[in-house]
DNA sequence: AATCTTTGCAACCGCATTGAA
DNA sequence: ATTCAATGCGGTTGCAAAGAT
């Protein structure tokens, strides 16, 4: 691969470091017109100084219309920590369930927040536990709300990723036990089920919240023999 | 108030993968 | 089958802001 520096031939002067709002204005502008991708046109069509590796990175980690602004909240934490422990440090497949965020943005969270440790924050561990036990009573829940309506697109939408494959790995499996650090166990068999009936009738539950994430936090048993 | 340390995050780098010619 | 540009990804760096001393 010829001097693949960044997109590009090398030496052409490229600008780096921290764009400007016109920079950033330039960028959404080329988008506008060309949508995404051809990253290297970008200097020629709209007359920025920056490659196209630059471009794209600028775009997807900051300019994105649909990115989702603002701290992470614990529930993406516990999202996070759930996949990263099943899937290691595998960030844009992180990133593709958790609508909004970024690969970048994710990997940074974990490494400010969960590098250092090693392991899991107390607080952390409290967060997961008190999610297992919540999740434990959405399955009681669900027994005796077997007739609530939900909307399954949006939960479906949810559980599938680009490649219409589920998000959630337990479902591709047979049938298997999890134990969980306070004690419960659970039978994955119909978890799906489970899930969308029990958080349809958890008054607190947004539409997100049922959707994603209570597949999470299955394998906390993986989390802990990695961290220890 | 000044200085040092830590934290959070944007951006860069290099390698891997993909797809068109 | 091969080449190479375009793109994607994960690791790393640099710097500004916040917090501690």
């Amino acid at each position: 691969m010829a001097q693949n520096m960044g997109w590009g031939a090398v030496g052409e002067g490229w600008k780096k470091g921290p764009w400007t709002a016109e920079e950033d204005r330039l960028l959404m502008e080329y988008v506008k017109l060309h949508g995404e991708g051809r990253w290297n046109n970008v200097a020629r069509l709209v007359g920025l100084k920056r490659n196209g590796k630059s471009c794209r990175l600028r775009w997807v980690n900051y300019l994105r219309p649909d990115l989702k602004r603002g701290q992470i909240t614990p529930h993406e934490e516990s999202i996070i920590l759930e996949l990263h422990a099943r899937w290691g440090n595998r960030w844009s497949t992180i990133a593709r369930s958790l609508p909004g965020r970024t690969d970048n943005e994710i990997k940074n969270y974990w490494r400010t927040h969960f590098k250092k440790q090693g392991k899991p924050s107390s607080i952390t561990l409290e967060k997961s536990s008190a999610h297992v036990l919540r999740r434990q009573q959405l399955q009681q829940q669900q027994q005796r709300h077997q007739q609530d309506q939900i909307d399954m697109n949006v939960i479906m939408s949810f559980m599938l990723n680009d490649e219409g494959e589920y998000n959630v790995p337990i479902l591709n499996q047979s049938v298997q036990e999890i134990s969980y650090p306070s004690g419960g166990v659970l039978e994955e068999q119909g978890l799906l089920h489970s899930m969308v009936s029990g958080y349809s009738s958890m008054p607190e539950a947004s539409t997100e919240d049922m959707a994603i994430w209570d597949g999470g936090l299955w394998n906390l048993d993986d989390r802990y023999h990695q961290w220890s």
